[in-house]
DNA sequence: TTAGGTTGCTAAATCGTATTAGCGGTGCGA
DNA sequence: TCGCACCGCTAATACGATTTAGCAACCTAA
């Protein structure tokens, strides 16, 4: 069926020189190893000629490093934020030339340690753990057989891997700002987390940090948080009940949502109680999903930078992998990726 | 760092044994060589203690076989529906102990061309090229190195490749049946395609077959459709224009909208007309975008089921996979995986 | 007594490449 | 004339498994 792929003593027989010499010819080897210009040229046609590329299996069986690497998630399907980030993923390793192995792991450890055994029978280079949303896990020991790092998530043992993270304070002071700068002070309501420090919604990082940037920016500019509905899970559901739940106990003048579904939610409210964004209430929120530019107004949002976090995983990866071929100890820093505002049409000065 | 892995070699010491024996007993077939009782046991207690597992990279050099296969996509990234669609080939590899590479092409055919080869460079034992919205493709002739399937997609060639598909003419069907059931006859405009056979938005077969299933349902109850606006691309924008269009000839009483996007353009659009879904106007979509169910109200879709796509591919694969071990030639089949319809909340009878 | 069969295991080859060690020939200096 | 360095290439080994061929010991039957 599918003829015999062509083989290094192929080309060397098809050059009339001896496997070992192909093989130098062919590593860029030649020079150092003083072979002729006529034989060098000799193997190349005749590797061209058969077309001929290296098999990877054998290569990895004999140097042990197989241009490839592990990208394991909790779950790749959740969102469409998944796919960027492997998509960033992607790319950064097809930079290089590597390919991507992809395990989901659906938050069951048992299922994560024989995915990274699997990944390591066949001998990947590196590994990326990947959460989808932002958290602290803990690292099996199992990935400690080969370079890793961690994307979106920290380890709970201290000084353990690497990690690439949003940079989600500064993403809350930035939300903060979009409205002081418009000019709010007054009537700023947060929903999906805070008012107080404390006020956060079970599991995840993300909630505490875009609280404390909101909160660090707000009290400098000595603006008080006018209130913020209980936290629940951060649906278009919530959204929609925790802004009925403000409009029925006042007037808002800009609500930060914790994400965009939550916008998505608190615009529904707001159409039902005929007030217009952003000429009567501004809306901000993060995570910046394909819904927030489908919305209408458009949802001006500060974007999870998905496609940078999965290249910059792979990059910081690379390094580690580097590291570890020259004996390196292992890096443990915590690497943030900035938080883009996408400004659009949801934030404008509060009216009369 | 890592400590070195264990080896059969070490296994085989360990029991005292020569690694023949290991082996043989290791891969279940001691009884058959008749190695006794004793020293399999001997064995499998060294295997287990020592936590041995095959190396795959020299399996897969020795045997030919790497128990991977490769997904390569245009894109990986473009909707949430392509994670679902890895998530299915993913779950059903895993059954079957295989791993994953993902690729994604771009459209690019130069790209596709490398990552077909980057795979095969590394043994895949076989391949899925997806296509992220249906269409016809040109099967790269690189791909007749492994085994292969389309997903998602039709050779442009005849006879090459089994195809699993989506069975849209189904799916166009169902959304015309559940009108009708609701009792419509009048009034129901098209948006996205049609209303003649021949008036399709450029690229994508999907358009193709929805139509015919929808025009064969209502020809067959003796409806006529109502109109359709300019078919355009399938973005919430211009359903939101399409359906102003409608509302500015008169006044429909369904909307068939090609996919959930436009929908949602068109509840904007009949929103700004004071129209109540779906008292006023029915609406049914195509492909249960998670958009779907935040609207409100819930919009009644007929699904994609990208899920399922995904882990028929790699089920089809593997048959073919299991053919071409046998020697038996290529199947070339199309495989159709039935399209569910989502009743929720945006049909009812007319109105008076 | 000896050919032949069975039992229970192992030696050796193999997959396709990388790499170390070495080989035959030439030129040169002492 | 011998020893040595250098040149240009190749033989042999290793990576870690699978698989084929075969071996030693014992038993059986003619």
């Amino acid at each position: 069926m599918s003829p015999r792929r062509v083989t290094l003593a192929d080309v060397a027989k098809a050059a009339g020189v001896s496997p070992t010499t192909a093989s130098l010819v062919l590593s860029g080897r030649g020079r150092e190893m003083r072979i002729s210009e006529e034989v060098e040229q000799r193997v190349l046609k005749a590797a061209d000629e058969s077309q001929y590329r290296p098999n990877a299996v054998s290569v990895g069986l004999r140097t042990g490093t197989t241009r490839t690497i592990g990208f394991v998630s909790d779950t790749v399907a959740t969102s469409r934020l998944a796919g960027d980030m492997i998509k960033g993923a992607l790319e950064a390793a097809r930079d290089r030339g590597v390919m991507l192995f992809i395990g989901e792991t659906e938050g069951d450890p048992e299922l994560e340690r024989r995915l990274l055994q699997a990944m390591h029978d066949r001998q990947v280079d590196g590994i990326v753990l990947a959460s989808m949303y932002t958290r602290t896990i803990k690292v099996p020991k199992e990935i400690t057989a080969s370079p890793a790092v961690l994307l979106n998530a920290l380890s709970r043992q201290p000084a353990a891997l690497p990690s690439i993270l949003p940079d989600e304070v500064e993403a809350g002071r930035a939300a903060a700002r979009v409205l002081l700068e418009a000019g709010h002070r007054d009537g700023i309501h947060l929903i999906g987390a805070g008012p107080r420090a404390r006020d956060l919604p079970p599991g995840g990082a993300a909630a505490v940090e875009r609280l404390a940037g909101i909160r660090e920016v707000l009290k400098e500019a000595g603006v008080k948080i006018a209130g913020a509905p209980l936290s629940a899970d951060w649906q278009p559901e919530y959204g929609l009940e925790a802004t009925r739940a403000i409009l029925e106990a006042g007037r808002p003048r800009a609500l930060i949502c914790f994400n965009d579904r939550i916008a998505f939610g608190a615009y529904q409210a707001l159409g039902e109680y005929g007030l217009r964004v952003p000429e009567d209430v501004s809306v901000v929120a993060f995570d910046d999903h394909p819904l927030a530019s489908w919305m209408r107004p458009k949802l001006t949002t500060v974007a999870l930078p998905h496609y940078e976090l999965g290249r910059k995983a792979v990059d910081v990866l690379f390094t580690e992998i580097r590291h570890h071929r020259a004996g390196a100890a292992r890096e443990t820093g915590v690497h943030r990726v900035p938080m883009p505002l996408r400004e659009r049409e949801s934030v404008a000065p509060p009216g009369p």
